[in-house]
RNA sequence: GGUGAGGUAGCUCAGCUGGUUAGAGCGUGGCACUCAUAAUGCCGAGGUCGAGGGUUCGAGUCCCUCUCUCACCA
């Protein structure tokens, strides 16, 4: 009997700035197969993750939708939740580095790391954003570069001869979010000591927590030497604040991978689970963590120093694999390739790519290639020609020639599995699953579905080499028939208890069609005999390599204007369309045809239309046609909007009144100052326009959708 | 630039600590079969294992040099 083992896994957390996509599967479906596969063998296994919310992108990200942060993580929340649920991702907790039980371990965290003397205050200098009032991370500040020249490079590195610098070297430096050139300013920031654990750290990576690649390329930082780290950032910042460090946030690389706790929390919290047992330095518990190798630096030096530090457990082994590209190319927005869990999942079934990447997956951090085609020549090959195929011809003679049921060979002695009529050959698939067992475990899945294909062969072999269709015309060799096919279904049930991690669906609907209700690991070394069957129904239908190949956006950037695309447009010519003008031109390009091309939900989404009330109206000096707006959006705040209604409003009148708004428009600087939003109106202009109002019961800030 | 990973049949890859004629799947040519979702089975073609040098009785497998590809650089 194998010892249970006690196992908490978890995945890289995801950005909550966008959508989930393909590279996001990759790691997520890796994880999920080791999971199911430890499930499946008995161990008590959990599998925790959350999104990743904080940070300047996701600040900014939710100011240029003009909505809060908050509104932001939270929708993307349950995007990110139900793409993973319709991939199948078993997660035993999904929840946000955004929680309090996440603000919690974080502070009780840094005040263990703080008062064992591991954190350190120091003065550095950083670009800083007069105009914005905020400092700018190197990303944001772009310029040429200082040694080659090049134009529009970010401030860490150039892209184009490599070298690396900080944003104050950069030429002709300016902030990306303002425009304006960014000074240089003073700052104290906190520091992890990270350089005193560097022994520990190299005794745990040695003690085989990583794969060998891994620790080879972690070897490169212990001979330069560890840095220490900083783990604040200034204010504004969305973020948890630093206790007794008022305008200072915990940098988001901090409370990330606290994230992983602080989700395991929230299941510890309705279950009879302890976060204690877990964590605790003495923990006999194992700790996983699957991520990709562009964070291993957080996960393999600070992640294992900060737990060491606080008094917990380090990480059992962290799995690192590479990147998945598309047809050989990097994956990108601009190549359409960029392929969303959406996209897939509104064309194709999960378990294929599911079933496409498992096969690929080695243990090593070489990038995976999604090719498209040959993506839809194995799926077919595989699962329809060979997997289910043994099922599906097997079946019909069950039916046809032994009404349903299964051979119980009866007519000889010994155990179940010597009453098949070949013994050995249903012996060499059960003991098959210690090794491919291993492969599993060792996340050697590419290995674990070549095993599994190679007995899918020898199966469809022995239906072949025994012909049961010649048999089935003789009346008297029905039995033998019967008995071939029984063999033949045994055979297939194996290799679905053995390719359940990967295909739960495809598994449980074979295993209803068995007639069965559980299957652990140890099911396939055990055949079933003389039970009915279920009548046999298609398990996988065949891909259109036409239709897959249509994953890739064949048409990722907009074209030019045109009638056709009018619609699509309008968004992005809206927002560069000031609010005067609204009713001149967007409305004439809108009415002159009758309605145009559809757009997706996604795309009207983009344009976040609020409930507002107008709280002041005046009149704007030097201009005819403008009325000076202050309207109230809730949650967003006070706007100031310059509309071109004045020949038919009279101010007064507007006061308290609920108009509806463009609230994400990007604010448009006019004559008479800046303009924050637009205001819907229907009509042809002048006198002739008619503000749009909620029914009575809406408030400011709502959403129209 | 530094570091890491990798270059094995048309394509995607396996080849563990060096050992008989280098493997699989897909694709391809032929044959067989017709139970099965034009599925399956059998036979074949196709590789000087990136290049050169070295160690060894023997190297795709170890060492050195070169070359190309990819990735990472807090």
């Amino acid at each position: 009997m194998i010892k249970r083992r006690r196992i908490l896994v978890t995945s890289a957390l995801p950005y909550a700035n966008g959508p989930i996509h393909i590279g996001h599967l990759l790691e997520v479906i890796q994880t999920d197969i080791w999971v199911r596969f430890q499930k499946a063998r008995g161990h008590e296994c959990y599998y925790v993750c959350a999104d990743d919310t904080h940070g300047t992108p996701i600040m900014l990200k939710a100011q240029a939708d003009g909505i809060s942060a908050n509104t932001l993580i939270e929708r993307i929340n349950r995007e990110h939740k139900r793409d993973f649920a319709e991939m199948l991702i078993d997660f035993d907790n999904f929840g946000s580095t955004n929680s309090l039980d996440n603000k919690a371990l974080c502070e009780r965290i840094y005040l263990n790391l703080r008062n064992a003397g591991h954190i350190e205050k120091r003065t550095i200098r950083q670009a800083y954003d007069e105009q914005a009032q905020m400092f700018l991370p190197d990303r944001y500040v772009k310029g040429e570069c200082p040694t080659c020249g090049t134009a529009d490079q970010y401030g860490d590195s150039c892209e184009s001869c490599g070298a690396t610098y900080s944003p104050a070297d950069l030429k002709n430096a300016i902030s990306v979010v303002s425009g304006t050139t960014p000074v240089e300013k003073e700052s104290e920031h906190y520091f992890f000591k990270l350089s005193s654990f560097e022994e520990d750290l190299v005794m745990w990576i040695q003690s085989g927590a990583v794969q060998p690649g891994v620790a080879r390329k972690l070897n490169e930082w212990f001979t330069q030497g560890l840095k220490d780290w900083d783990i604040s950032r200034d204010i504004p910042y969305f973020g948890f604040e630093i206790p007794e460090a008022p305008g200072k946030y915990f940098y988001v690389w901090f409370d990330a991978p606290i994230g992983y706790l602080a989700s395991f929390a929230e299941l510890c919290a309705r279950t009879s689970l302890k976060l204690e047992d877990f964590f605790k330095v003495d923990s006999c518990t194992e700790l996983h963590h699957f991520i990709g190798k562009d964070i291993l630096y957080f996960h393999t030096l600070f992640w294992p120093a900060i737990l060491q530090a606080a008094g917990m457990r380090r990480p059992t082994s962290v799995h690192t694999h590479g990147f998945l590209t598309i047809n050989g190319q990097k994956m990108s927005k601009s190549r359409g390739t960029l392929i969303t869990a959406r996209r897939y999942l509104e064309r194709f079934p999960c378990e294929y790519l599911r079933y496409y990447l498992a096969a690929k997956l080695g243990s090593g951090l070489d990038d995976l290639d999604l090719n498209l085609s040959e993506f839809s020549t194995r799926l077919n090959s595989d699962i329809v020609g060979k997997l289910v195929n043994i099922a599906s011809r097997c079946a019909g003679f069950i039916t046809r020639s032994a009404s349903g049921t299964m051979s119980s060979g009866e007519q000889s002695s010994g155990s179940l599995a010597t009453r098949l009529p070949e013994p050995q050959l249903y012996a060499e698939f059960a003991a098959a699953g210690e090794s491919i067992a291993a492969a599993y475990e060792s996340r050697d899945t590419a290995s674990a579905i070549r095993e599994i294909m190679t007995l899918a062969d020898r199966a469809n072999q022995y239906i072949d080499q025994r012909k049961p269709w010649v048999l089935a015309k003789s009346p008297e060799k029905l039995l033998e028939v019967q008995a071939i096919c029984t063999q033949g279904l045994n055979l297939f049930r194996a290799l679905m208890i053995y390719l359940q991690p990967v295909l739960p669906v495809m598994a449980t609907k074979s295993m209803h069609f068995f007639r069965e209700t559980a299957w652990s690991w140890e099911s396939a070394a055990t055949p079933i005999l003389g039970t009915r069957i279920a009548p046999y129904e298609p398990l996988a239908t065949r891909l259109d390599p036409k239709a897959v190949a249509q994953l890739i956006d064949s048409d990722p950037i907009p074209p030019p204007l045109g009638p056709a695309n009018m619609v699509t447009a309008i968004p992005l010519a809206a927002a560069l369309t000031p609010v005067a003008r609204s009713t001149s031109n967007v409305s004439d390009t809108l009415s002159a045809g009758a309605a145009a091309a559809h757009i997706t939900i996604d795309e009207f989404m983009r344009v976040d239309l609020r409930v507002a009330r107008v709280i002041a109206a005046d009149l704007v000096e030097g201009a005819d046609k403008l009325l000076r707006l202050k309207v109230n959006v809730g949650e967003l705040g006070d706007r100031l909007i310059l509309a071109g209604i004045r020949a038919a409003y009279d101010p007064q009148t507007l006061i308290d009144r609920l108009i509806v708004v463009v609230a994400n428009l990007e604010p448009r600087k006019m004559r008479f100052g800046i303009s924050e939003g637009m205001t819907l109106a229907a009509g042809p202009g002048g006198k002739d326009l008619f503000l749009l109002s909620p029914d009575s019961g809406a408030s400011p800030g709502m959403r129209i959708k």
